[in-house]
DNA sequence: ATCAGGTCGTTGGTCGCACCAACGGTTCTG
DNA sequence: CAGAACCGTTGGTGCGACCAACGACCTGAT
C-alpha cells in the first residue's frame, strides 16, 4: 500500500516566495506536460514555432525564423531539416538573394500545425485546470508584459 | 552600430496565445538571468534550493532534500558533493538508519544562502519591473495555485 | 531467524534546450 | 573593389531534468 503521507513533502517556503523559482518550476512542469505530450506525436517545440511562424508570415527565411522565434540559427538549421524529412516545408534557395534559404509551409505542414496546436490545447487546459478563465487571461497577460518589457526596454532590442 | 529596427522582429501571434509557450518562454528568460546572476557567484539552481531547504527544515536526509526541492536523487548527490567541498553543509552517516546521510547547513552555508538570496532578489526586481506590487502577488499565487494543484490533485502526489 | 521488498546513496549514462565560435559563400556599402 | 555585414552550416559546450542499476541497509511478514 501506498500511504500518501501528507507532513513528510513539504517544499521550503523561501522557494514558494521566490517568483523566478515559481516560474522555472512551473515551465519544468509545463515543460514536463507538453514534452510528453509532443513526444507521443514525435514533434518538438522548436517544430511548433517554426510551423507557426510560416503559418503566419509565409515563406520566410531560416535567419528570419530564427529571430521570430527566438530560437539560435545554428537549432534552425536541424529543426528545418526535421521538417522537411517529414514533408512539412519545403527548403530552397531564394533566388533573389542566394545567401538565404526561403521556408515553405506545405499542405501537409499546415496540418501538422493543426495536430500539434491540438495537442498543446489538450495540455493546456490540463495545466490550467485550477484557474478560471479571467485568471487565465490575466495569467497570460502578466507573462506577456514581463516577456515584451524585457524585449523592448531592458535587455534585448528582441 | 546597431540601429534596433523595430518592425522585423515579431513573435508568431499563434505563440503569444499559447499560455504554456508564454510559460517556457518567460521561464527561459527568468533562467537567462538567473543563470547569469548564479555564475557569478559560483552557485546554481540546486544549491539555493538545497540550502533553502536545509534551513527551513534543518539537518535532512539527502532523499528527503531531493523530495522537497524536486530533484532528482542522482543531482542531489552532485549538489551536496558541491556544497561539501564548500564547507556550506556536512554530510555524515545517521547512525540511527545507516542507509541515509544527514546533511547539516554550516554557519558559512547559511551566510551563504542569505548572499544567493539577496542576489537572486535582484533579478527577481529586475525581472518582475514592469508588474506593479499587486500584479506580482498576483502572478505569485497564480502560479501557485497551478503547481499545488498539480501536486496535490491531477499528477503526482508530491 | 530469515528473507523478500523497500529505501538510500552513488555511478553513469540519456535527452532536450539554449547558446557560442568559426567557416565559406553571398550581398551590401564605402 | 575592398571590407563589413549577413546567411546557412558544422561542431561543440553546459545546464537541467531524468532514468536504470548497483550494493548497502532497514523493515515486516512469515
Amino acid at each position: 500500500m501506498k500511504e500518501i503521507e501528507g507532513a513528510s513533502g513539504q517544499q521550503p517556503a523561501r522557494l514558494r516566495r521566490t517568483p523566478s523559482w515559481l516560474i522555472t518550476q512551473t515551465a519544468t512542469l509545463a515543460h514536463r506536460l507538453v514534452s510528453a505530450a509532443l513526444v507521443e506525436v514525435g514533434a518538438t517545440r522548436y517544430h511548433y514555432a517554426v510551423l507557426a511562424a510560416l503559418e503566419e508570415f509565409g515563406p520566410i527565411s531560416q535567419a528570419e525564423l530564427g529571430r521570430r522565434c527566438h530560437i539560435d540559427r545554428s537549432d534552425v538549421v536541424a529543426t528545418i531539416n526535421d521538417l522537411v524529412h517529414g514533408r512539412y516545408v519545403e527548403r530552397r534557395q531564394d533566388p533573389a538573394d542566394r545567401r538565404q534559404n526561403l521556408i515553405t509551409l506545405t499542405d501537409a505542414g499546415r496540418q501538422r500545425l493543426q495536430h500539434i496546436a491540438g495537442v498543446l490545447d489538450t495540455v493546456q487546459t490540463d495545466l490550467l485546470a485550477p484557474l478560471t478563465e479571467s485568471e487565465r487571461t490575466t495569467l497570460t497577460t502578466l507573462l506577456r508584459r514581463i516577456l515584451d518589457h524585457q524585449a523592448a526596454g531592458t535587455g534585448r532590442p528582441e
